[in-house]
DNA sequence: CTGCCACTTGAAGTCAACTTGAGGTCAACC
DNA sequence: GGTTGACCTCAAGTTGACTTCAAGTGGCAG
């Protein structure tokens, strides 16, 4: 099991060192040990990394994201829960394409007064519908 | 054209005045009169609260945001620059498409080990590679 | 005309998520 | 053996997005 230096995870992962660091002291990733002062992190560690930056581009909290996963990073989540949030996605998804559609629609639509054009409207007021309750 | 008190446009938006009022002090929104102290909001204002509100679940700062759109609200930038996070949204969708997808084989999936389970990991790793670039 | 209550201001406080800085350690290359 | 460079700790500072607070104002119901 090869070990990894705090500077070559950080490359890696593209997490500056300082914020692995802050990660560790607050329990959301793990050192295995250390080499003299230097801390080692496990290579499991990338995978972990790769999905608190899945978690924060989700808007999820590190807390939030620190409970959904056992120290090893695992989800550790009951399957119902785990749906619970997979459907708060979809939302999200949802509200994220039709902003997606409206930003592509007034790119190539000729009108100048996007505020009055109907398609517009419709694609902001029922993005924002279904975004409403799913504001954390 | 009928005016809204700061009171009711929050009920009506479900955004507190504290919030407004901050937004109108960063030149997010613009209060079009007084009644006697109490700001007065114009009716567009409703829809370009809408689209601030799908701005954040992007995750644009309010300086973004307000970078993005004129003064009553109209998206004002360059096709060219609407396409362009057009595409950053749809890395993101997918982003999040596949931490749903990876939540749900997580949910159903009946190893106990998901680290290694090779599904998940492409799912993750797919996932975190095409954040890394649209992380801002 | 007297309360009341939703608003007003400006300043200060809060919270998350980091970053920065000062001062120290250690191994390695010149 | 000395200097360099990458790391260390702990405390303090920063940023963004608000919220809270104290003290004041204005319209309208009774």
């Amino acid at each position: 099991m090869k070990l990894l230096d705090i500077g070559v995870l950080s490359k890696q992962c593209g997490v500056p060192p300082s914020t692995l660091r802050y990660y560790e002291e607050i329990g959301l990733i793990q050192s295995v040990a250390r080499n003299g002062l230097r801390r080692q992190f496990d290579s499991p560690v990338v995978t972990q990394l790769a999905l608190i930056s899945l978690g924060k581009m989700a808007g999820f909290s590190l807390e939030e994201i620190k409970g959904m996963f056992a120290k090893d990073g695992t989800p550790q989540l009951p399957p119902a829960e785990l749906h619970l949030r997979a459907d708060a996605l979809d939302e999200q998804i949802r509200g994220l394409t039709r902003l997606r559609d409206a930003l592509r629609h007034v790119a190539d639509c000729p009108a100048e007064t996007h505020m009055d054009c109907p398609k517009f409207k419709r694609l902001i007021q029922f993005a924002s519908r279904s975004t409403q309750s799913a504001m954390r």
